[in-house]
DNA sequence: ATGAAAGCGCTAACAT
DNA sequence: ATGTTAGCGCTTTCAT
């Protein structure tokens, strides 16, 4: 799990305290007290004090935080599963603006499809890095909603605390930070049946990601208290998706409104609809999720803003929390509702 | 360096080497060698050898790579000193996809404002943390051009490998990889004179920063060649900024293009540009640097693209070199060259 | 006011 | 084919 390399002379000369101890004629012990400033019971010369701590700084003296992390367990490290693009970038983000107040640094990494290595999956390979160095905990997005059982459990056996970020998955109970996609569902139908649309489409991956799932139900739930609301499905599939949904738009009953699980699938959306010779929001309103940036827009998306940096924030504290705490204590939960912002893509149905 | 931090009983009852050797009746060294694999010489019955190992699987041993650092100096950490935000992002995922086939994993952190310690300078305490914890290396991009001398010398002392990103600093010589500003710049003198302007205007943030300073050079050189060539320079600055540009623009020799040295100053002029009248690209043509996504643009950037994910992919294997080589050669350098994207912001001059 | 010694988890040189 | 021992850098009893 650690690189080859020749390993120069990087290694030899190095200060340590035992250097300091030699140079100043005193026990490592004594250098280590007075460092450490570990002087309850122990008074020391102030003239001893002053010697081996300038001797230190002289000598650029730093300590070693692998042995401290060995002997204690606290190596001030804590892992971060989750990529670094887009909506994540602003998560990590939030956490790292906890962290740098907290003495917490973090260890990064995600799984992405690069990966050659043969012997095991990725995500296996990351979590064993992580755990291999001492992570104090681990905050993490899981990447699929099967997410194997058997990572986890290798983090719950060493009692490394485990928080889920965006996504929760059913069967796994741990502490968990995220939208509250039912809320933004609701919003969403909301918004635009006060606009007048009664047809609608939600364009999501499926029912196997919590995340679509949620907004879908919080969506249809608020729709099915209109008797005049009529509603409809689509699941992305690469191959088919822009065929179905334009035969959706052509058909007799035809939505007049799509609500997208991302801001990814929104621009697609829109992308084809307008390719289709529809207008938007003139003929066709449609809002995304996630309030995420794109190099070439040339109109400005409605979306949902999900405050990652709150997500973030919110997830480091909890780490935080759980990493000094001296007993279990049960799961907790953070969701924060995400606010509708309005731009240019939705707008009041033609008739 | 390290949060304090009650350290529950998560410390005890681990499985350790000496776990497995007393389980199975032999003793350490010969369930390190089995484990490692360090059976050069030593030929153990393979009777005793799937014993051992498979204890090891059943009591889920993992190694204590913070013990292995300490021994060896081969941590398999590299420090990374930059923010995961917009433009860096790019490089963050490029670094991570050579470090995820190298068992390599970072120590991510950078700095930024919300920092309350007021012990140390916060770079500073980055560096120790990440010296502290025997990262093999180094990648950062300075977050200032007047980033402390000091600061590198920390590293250079301790010879760990140290590679600068995007920015190159004056009186500092040392691995580099970034962007052809000069090209950058050229390019973009080219491209304009090529649509028909003559008359120019630079935005950038001053000859401090070698990135901002570069692009301007090689921009200027290139309009220089041409007699018949105008131009200007306007560095940033919070306050006057959109005075100083409206005025520039409504002056007798108004230019009719504006090179930007980056996405967020175009973004900033194209809005200023817009609410004093002008027409973009009809009455002025603007140019940014970086294609970086914005969250909500209704008209596309004319940009260079600096192809972040390959700046970090060479950084990363820079880094790799250089921990794995055994004498110190000589510097290493980069430069990758930036790509125009013509979108919707140039056009020909009016007349 | 200071030191000696044990131990953290593991590797490697040196036995047997 | 396996064990003993020293040592990596440091903290922490337990002395003196």
């Amino acid at each position: 799990m650690v690189p080859k390399g020749k390993s120069p002379d990087r290694k030899r000369n190095r200060v340590t305290m035992k250097t300091i101890a030699e140079e100043a004629g005193v026990t490592l012990t004594t250098v280590s007290r007075i460092l450490n400033n570990k002087i309850d019971k122990n008074t020391y010369a102030a003239e001893t004090r002053d010697r081996i701590i300038s001797i230190a700084n002289r000598l650029k003296y730093r300590p070693n935080a692998l042995v401290l992390g060995m002997q204690t367990g606290q190596t001030g490290i804590a892992g971060v599963m989750m990529p670094v693009a887009g909506f994540y970038g602003g998560i990590i983000d939030g956490i790292h603006d906890v962290f740098v107040n907290n003495n917490t640094i973090m260890l990064l990494s995600w799984n992405n499809r690069s990966h050659n290595d043969r012997e095991e999956k990725l995500e296996r390979q990351i979590i064993h890095q992580m755990v291999d160095r001492r992570v104090q905990g681990i905050i993490l997005r899981p990447s699929s909603e099967d997410f194997e059982r058997s990572y986890f459990e290798e983090i719950w056996e060493r009692d490394i605390p485990l928080i889920l970020i965006d996504r929760h998955l059913s069967n796994i109970d741990t502490d968990f930070v995220g939208t509250d996609d039912i809320a933004g569902g609701r919003a969403a139908a909301e918004y635009l049946i006060g606009l007048g649309h009664r047809r609608f489409l939600f364009v999501g991956v499926g029912l196997s990601a919590s995340t679509s799932r949620d907004r879908e139900e919080g969506f249809r739930r608020v729709l099915s208290e209109y008797s005049t609301a009529f509603w409809k499905s689509l699941y992305y599939k690469p191959e088919t998706f822009e065929d179905n949904l334009v035969q959706i738009l052509r058909s007799s009953e035809a939505p007049t409104a799509i609500f997208c699980y991302s801001d990814a699938l929104a621009r697609k959306s829109l992308k084809c609809v307008t390719q289709a010779g529809f207008s938007v929001p003139r003929d066709l309103s449609i809002i995304g999720f996630g309030n995420e940036s794109m190099k070439d827009g040339t109109i400005a998306l409605t979306t949902f803003d999900q405050f990652t940096f709150l997500i973030g924030q919110s997830a480091a504290q909890m780490y935080l929390e759980r990493i000094n705490e001296t007993e279990k204590n049960g799961v907790r939960t953070r969701i924060i509702t995400p606010e509708l912002i309005i731009r240019g893509t939705t707008a009041p149905p033609l008739r």
